[in-house]
DNA sequence: CGGTATCCGCATTGATACTG
DNA sequence: CAGTATCAATGCGGATACCG
């Protein structure tokens, strides 16, 4: 038995995949340049968040180029685009906790 | 190198804590409700999420009597009623998401 | 360049039985 | 009534090497 929040949780679960959503409102990235804003994590599961997110339809992903290299380019969809508002309130909460810490 | 939204991450992470404070919002609950508003859960998984909840202030917990059967309540926190506003749009999120498919 | 493949540790979740 | 204890399972996340 789902309820809404569980949808909307199913969909963000993940440990990078709303800062992803954040970056990418902001501008397209290439997939190296978002490797590198997440530094820290492996390649598998940074693939597999955007594999999702992408299946989700929440970003759309476009390759350039039929031999490498290749050049793929992640950008927010316009369904993407309606989940932000939402992020960047978690962002503003976030820095409200840190300040009563 | 944590943004804030890492932060608020950390802190809703866990399958039933948003769930939770959705309910405890609604109205003050005693543990035996809770239990059965998340049938499907253990209850190991359940105390665990509710102490988080708890250590984070979010939620308050009061027990009543000294010998078995104790009664304890949990409540939502003045603080944890600031997080509220962005979990109901969560919510209103995830039923849109659902319409959409 | 933009991924896959393989292997692994560990945290999260879960079922069940028991207790103050 | 409201938990704890114990043990098992599963899946997320991670390191590294390799490939189209």
């Amino acid at each position: 038995m789902y309820t809404p929040i569980d949808i909307f949780w199913q969909i963000i679960k993940g440990k990078y995949k709303a800062k992803i959503l954040i970056y990418l409102n902001e501008r397209t990235l290439r997939y190296s340049i978002i490797r590198k804003k997440f530094a820290g994590a492996s390649e598998r599961i940074l693939i597999k968040q955007l594999k999702e997110l992408e299946k989700e339809r929440l970003i759309e992903k476009k390759i350039t180029g039929t031999k490498p290299p290749f050049k793929t380019e992640y950008k927010i969809s316009n369904y993407g685009k309606t989940i932000c508002p939402l992020l960047k309130q978690m962002w503003f909460w976030g820095e409200k906790h840190l300040q009563q810490k």
